[in-house]
DNA sequence: TGCATATATGTCAGTTACGACATAATTTAC
DNA sequence: GTAAATTATGTCGTAACTGACATATATGCA
């Protein structure tokens, strides 16, 4: 997987929204980009549902401020495992993860 | 996450089933290394549904023999980037994720 | 308006996961 | 049986991800 390419995507104008096929994306790699960004806006979603600051979320899973705002912003630097950790963290049973995963 | 504890949860007789509440594990840990069993164990059983050779597999997502045995075998070296991403490049959809994540 | 709180962005040194490789153990076919 | 193919295990140099920090930007409220 190229890095340049997910940067490329994930600008903004194509955070929201589900990732496309563009300049020769696989199918794999769209779906993975796509999963992520879709994760990270889960993670938004339950942090505001628990009335939380990033601050706060950052504390209760020995991460900082800032790594939780590339999460959610779908910044490429992000793996996966941190993203679901985080999800774990906020409570997310695998119920939980499997529909952030197949949602639309 | 102490990798230790991972690392004595994943030895032998633990590898199959559910990893449990053990040595205060807490709950988001046990569920982590759950999933990544059940990840490792969803990509043996779609490897085998394509008659595919671990070394084959490794090809297609340009990884090594030694890293999917390690997928498959749950070790604890092994993210769930990586074990995504190979159940994507085995053609698995977002509902086949997400069902492999879910299932008991 | 200004001030406080919250979030976004950029950088960096330490850590972890990576593919590659060697090689051991296991399975399969004859 | 044993030879070939497949899978498991251990190690290593390197690349990617990490938390931490600085700081810029946004948001809300007096």
């Amino acid at each position: 997987m190229l890095k340049a390419k997910r940067e490329r995507l994930e600008e903004k104008g194509w955070k929201v929204g589900s990732a496309e096929e563009f300049l020769g994306l696989s199918p794999e790699e769209a779906a993975y980009i796509d999963l992520k960004l879709r994760l990270g806006q889960t993670i938004l979603r339950h942090r505001k549902k628990d009335h939380l600051t990033q601050v706060e979320l950052a504390r209760r899973i020995n991460s900082s401020q800032s790594r939780v705002a590339k999460m959610e912003g779908g910044d490429p630097s992000v793996s996966l495992d941190l993203l679901i950790r985080s999800l774990l963290a906020l409570g997310a049973s695998h119920q939980d993860l499997a529909r952030a995963i197949s949602k639309t």
